[in-house]
DNA sequence: CGAATCGTTGAGGTCGCTCAATCATAGTGG
DNA sequence: CCACTATGATTGAGCGACCTCAACGATTCG
């Protein structure tokens, strides 16, 4: 089981967005088979493998990601510590995508099969995965947004605005600070463009005023024009929890 | 309930990739409170409504779009017949996107708080459901692949790939032949693409005999340079089933 | 037939890409 | 501690994909 700082993350987004008790969170945490402490660009799922585990990953960084026959890569999203990771993959045939840490980090692993027991037998459970599926939905549906129809300094300004938000949930964020131990080139391939262009649009962001970067460090140094730019609604992210759906039925 | 017709789509694809019986599907189609014919732009899910119900299209085309505030508008995803309507949306507290038919259109209503009782007490319905969101979420994350990585002449073919793969699942799809009753604007803002680019880019695939287009009537002219050029897995979509997860569990 | 919607085409501009070089940073072994 | 190396960040020049603006056909429908 983690040594505390980890699980806390976990813990903390699992009260915070899916309105689980400590005594919920025990119960989860109860259910991990073991805990894997993984390289950085180390690959977890590999795309198209069959019957993949299911993880949450409790420290670093990694991205869940696809990967083109001619070696042009596309990032879905990043997964930042109390995410799960696979949880699409899961319940279909082969895993569609790949995921692999950015940085060194640590997972614990749920098995499929336990995990699709669980879903069967608990309601409750069944309930929360929904709403995670749902959640990393919404997610990926704004980088689609994102890409689609935004300009590269807009789309660049709204991802780091969705990070902060989401490191804020585990309290990895403060007064607008944040660690994004990323490169240009896999903001590039979440983004949809090329690396050059990532680091001309984050000078541009620096020369505006609007953020500051020291090495792998962000500072949001004016939140206003940044959302105004981004066009970011202010509080979108999981601060309204998933309302009571396990309440009645919650089984253990 | 339906007229034969659209409730066959509806059945042959729950059938097909839900593995359900035909008693399941009885079941399922009974659970619909009501069934509306809707005008085409019509709005059935309007964006950050809260509350919103869940539908089943079975006549007819739909869009899952997210609008910006500038106005611009980004289509998520074609709801083509058989397909699910808002089943992100409906458990997250507000739905974060629009659903708008795009033809004369016929759904079924099943209202939100029916949905999530019966997720709650029927672990093989609520199995169902998380399935029939894994697949959806997968061919978002293919949309956003397209669009973040591909060029407009790739992207469009592999939708145009994809739609008819859909299509096939339900029946509405034979020797290629297929109907799209979307305007080149739709295609756009599905692409990430102007509509004008649209236009050209399908005089280009016609050009290059790939397909032929008659108002809006699409035929594949030759499938196998249209799915590399596109790099579209041959039979990637759902012919493999969800496998066996409700089996066990199964209540009624 | 008139009106509206949609499709098609041209001209010109721009955003973001590619190629390529240089600079910064961190790690490594001597 | 210092080359030496590898990786990533930064910058420039030139180009191409895609966009915008604008006009003109085609189709549908009342």
């Amino acid at each position: 089981m983690g040594d505390g700082l980890e699980e806390s993350a976990l813990a903390r987004k699992l009260r915070h967005s899916l309105d689980f008790s400590d005594e919920d969170v025990a119960g989860i945490i109860a259910l991990e088979e073991q805990e894997l402490a993984v390289a950085p660009r180390t690959e977890i799922v590999a795309q198209d493998s069959g019957d993949p585990s299911y993880f949450v990953l409790l420290r670093g960084w990694a991205a869940c990601s696809k990967l083109l026959p001619d070696g042009r890569r596309q990032i879905i999203n990043f997964a930042v510590p109390g995410d799960f990771l696979g949880l699409r993959g899961f319940l279909l045939p082969k895993a569609d995508h790949a995921i692999v840490t950015i940085t060194e980090a640590k997972v614990s692993q749920f098995p499929r099969q336990r995990m699709l027991d669980l879903i069967r037998d608990n309601p409750r459970f069944g309930a929360a995965v929904l709403w995670a599926l749902s959640f990393e939905q919404a997610i990926v549906v704004e980088h689609l947004v994102n890409i689609g129809r935004r300009s590269a300094l807009e789309r660049t300004a709204h991802l780091l605005l969705e990070l902060e938000a989401r490191l804020g949930l585990v309290g990895l964020s403060h007064d607008g600070q944040f660690e994004v131990p990323v490169t240009q080139e896999d903001l590039g391939d979440a983004l949809g463009l090329s690396t050059v262009h990532v680091n001309r649009v984050l000078r541009q962001l620096r020369a505006q005023g609007l953020l500051a970067t020291r090495q792998r460090r962000v500072e949001i140094l004016d939140r206003d024009r940044l959302q105004e730019l981004a066009q970011f609604p202010a509080g979108s992210l999981g601060h309204a929890a998933a309302g009571r759906l396990g309440q009645k039925g919650g089984a253990r």
